[in-house]
DNA sequence: CTCCGCTATTGAACACGTTCAATATTTTGC
DNA sequence: GCAAAATATTGAACGTGTTCAATAGCGGAG
């Protein structure tokens, strides 16, 4: 279900025939789009999501109002547009800043850090991204299936900095799952965050990454290892993880 | 701030006019405000929140448009009020179950499972009140001020349920917010569980239960005092416990 | 009884998200 | 090059949540 990261790999390593089409490497197509897209995303950052209207996004991005529906279903899929692309670059970063950093409290600190960096002036825009977190059917539910690859790639994130750990098998599955669950509700923190510059958000991933690192060291601990598996056991049983 | 559920034995007790004429002991708008609820609540479990509208809430209740609107300031806040009678009948079946339960494991498991009872047939109704999770300054967001009567309620239920144990003192300040928490993501969990009569939710709940039971006499041994002193500092600079 | 003020109640009007049939433009097959 | 298929683009129309000015009904003061 999970363990796809390498997909844009592929990607890039086979570039396709429209690269040199129209202006830089978009078809004209995907120039439409990215121009609606970033309409919205402006307006969604300095109005706020539900004071902007999707006359106002068209009418910014200087194309009829029935044309943002034909490359968005909805309003709140310009959100999740927005969202993948913070994603792709929270990877970009963080993937280069990993291979830089020695400890494992620095990297994950690291992955939340640049996340809120990327995220800092955009409260209004992830708020809506929480919109649908109670319609588990709706395709932008962020825990539905449809936003399965989302979750996977953050996940792979997180994996890959543990991968110079010397952990049990059992924690290398777990953690990702833990660790993302962890980031969603320094997100949700981070948006009731009234402090300046996310001063408490970022103290919070501070105590929280040293309290993670600090628990680890006492659950790998191999005469815990039975409470590791009944953890397990309940995880597998309630689908939060894949069968082993 | 709480603790208001004598409103209409007041209203009782000085006999006005009305105490004869309508049914039961509701004044007139009482009773129509409650039509109305009970139209919304009857519709929103039959045929979902979305796909009722406003206008069938309210012809089903007999009244013109305008006048659900007169006594509830949105579609959603149906959903709140609905809500609010949830946690007064849980609080009313479980405050009296909580006397005739001996173990922790079982009041604590007693807590969750008469939730789900209440709440099982009305997923559909539950979805909606996630709506506003990611907007901080809505007043029907479940995390924000204006509801805070409903949580510190469903917190007091929890502390009812540790009171016989021996605690540390943090713990017992501590504790009955992360088993809100707690319960809050059990009910994620059920809406999202497709499960037969809930049967993965119930045996989440219950290994949950344990765990947390577990945990609970690792946790008192006094050799992690330090431990439980640094995450208490962490949740009071953060603000989601009391500052000291 | 009558007038006044208050609440309850109405329904038309508004703004917005969304749909869709119609039109323009580009791409494809020959 | 040209017809045809595919795609991009338009804007009017629809349904819905919400607002609000206007009306009805009722309770109490004089």
């Amino acid at each position: 279900m999970f363990n796809i990261p390498v997909k844009n790999t592929i990607a890039s390593s086979a570039p396709p025939a429209q690269d040199l089409s129209p202006v830089g490497r978009l078809s004209k197509s995907e120039a439409t789009r990215e121009n609606i897209l970033n309409a919205a995303i402006g307006l969604f950052r300095n109005e706020g999501f539900d004071e902007t209207t999707m006359r106002v996004v068209a009418s910014e991005a200087g194309v009829a109002l029935g044309l943002a529906y034909h490359y968005f279903p909805s309003k709140e899929a310009l959100v999740m547009a927005y969202y993948e692309r913070v994603q792709r670059e929270h990877r970009l970063i963080a993937h280069e800043k990993l291979k830089q950093t020695r400890s494992l409290r620095d990297r994950l600190a690291m992955l939340f850090h640049t996340k809120l960096d990327i995220l800092k002036d955009d409260r209004k825009l992830l708020g809506a991204l929480f919109r649908y977190t109670g319609n588990p059917d709706h395709p932008l539910s962020f825990l539905g299936k449809s936003t399965v690859s989302l979750r996977v790639d953050c996940m792979g994130l997180f994996a890959e900095a543990l991968q110079p750990e010397r952990l049990p098998d059992d924690l290398r599955e777990l953690l990702p799952l833990a660790l993302w669950a962890l980031h969603m509700g320094v997100l949700l923190y981070f948006l009731y965050d009234s402090s300046a510059n996310l001063k408490r958000t970022r103290k919070l991933v501070d105590g929280l990454v040293q309290l993670v690192v600090g628990s680890l060291q006492l659950v790998k601990f191999p005469l815990l290892r039975p409470v590791r598996r009944s953890v397990m056991g309940l995880l597998r049983d309630a689908e939060l993880l894949q069968q082993a």
